[in-house]
DNA sequence: ATTGTGGCCTGCCCGC
DNA sequence: TGCGGGCAGGCCACAA
């Protein structure tokens, strides 16, 4: 597209969605600590295509039923939930996946109107001798629950990684680094909006070969990674970055005010700003 | 093996 | 005013 409008009409003002990457995911953790050491009394799982990888709701029933939730741990963008039945439950959130803990308002409930949490979007649930429930609300359904999850599989957290192991998980890559970063097994828990927002802060081209950075961009990247998860954590959440308001057709880099570049890099939507990231 | 693409899912925004 | 196409992105199956 063409520039020569200044841009295109902004966007409302209405608050997004936060999309839960590793921070909201974070948030998603803090809050299922309320339930560490309440022991399960049912399983509610009315959406069977939401469990994954072969579970089925007698088996996630056998499984949690009658178990202890021993802590509340989080990988990247996994929850787990290690039972005292030795079985651990793997919680993801996909899009607009959003935990409910003993029936408050949803994390993130603020972004939205109540009209969007609607009870048909409850996909699993976990109710407690005693009282109290940890459900997973998802209108999209791209979340899911696993039994046992394998975060080996999962590179280093994103908001403890360290230079040595960003070079390992991007040396030898021919990917884009856009690619490279939003893939778990390298990193885990970036997702779209902070990796733009990282390599922005970085002065990083997205579209850069991942194994052809150089020491010091690496050195330089796996800071700005940490410091990028814990500002927005701190704003409160991965939509709160500097670039946000400039995501969409026509949005201009806030720093230097050149009109964003906007392509499709590892399959998402990137932006970033064409005259200071290299 | 690695890298790229398309599909899943569905609410919502925008243009007609 | 209503309708419908396109968009959003985490994740996985599959292709090259």
């Amino acid at each position: 597209m063409t520039s020569g409008r200044p841009s295109a009409p902004r966007r409302a003002e209405r608050s997004r969605p936060a999309v839960p990457e590793l921070i909201e995911v974070e948030t998603y953790r803090r809050a299922a600590e309320a339930v560490v050491g309440r022991t399960v009394a049912d399983v509610d799982a009315p959406d069977a295509w939401f469990l994954k990888r072969g579970a089925s709701p007698s088996l996630v029933t056998d499984a949690a039923a009658g178990a202890r939730v021993e802590s509340a741990d989080r990988h990247g963008k996994v929850l787990l939930l290690p039972l005292s039945s030795g079985v651990v439950l793997g919680l993801r959130f996909g899009m607009t996946g959003r935990l409910v803990v003993d029936g408050g308002a949803p994390i993130g409930a603020l972004e939205y109107s109540s009209a969007r949490f609607d009870p048909a979007w409850e996909r699993f649930g976990l109710r407690f001798r005693g009282g109290g429930s940890l459900v997973v609300s998802d209108a999209r359904r791209l979340g899911g629950v696993e039994l046992d999850p394998d975060t080996g599989l999962l590179g280093p957290d994103a908001s403890t990684i360290t230079a040595p192991q960003l070079r390992c998980a991007l040396d030898g890559s021919a990917a884009p680094l856009k690619a490279a970063l939003l893939d778990q097994h390298r990193v885990a828990g970036l997702g779209n909006l902070l990796v733009d927002e990282t390599l922005w802060r970085s002065g990083l081209d997205p579209a850069r070969p991942a194994g052809g950075l150089d020491a010091p961009e690496v050195r330089r990247l796996a800071g700005r990674i940490r410091s990028t998860v814990s500002d927005l954590s701190a704003r409160g959440g991965s939509h709160t970055g500097d670039l946000q308001d400039e995501r969409h057709r026509g949005g201009r880099c806030p720093r230097c005010g050149e009109e964003l570049t906007r392509r499709t890099l590892g399959g998402r939507t990137t932006y970033s700003c064409p005259r200071h990231q290299a």
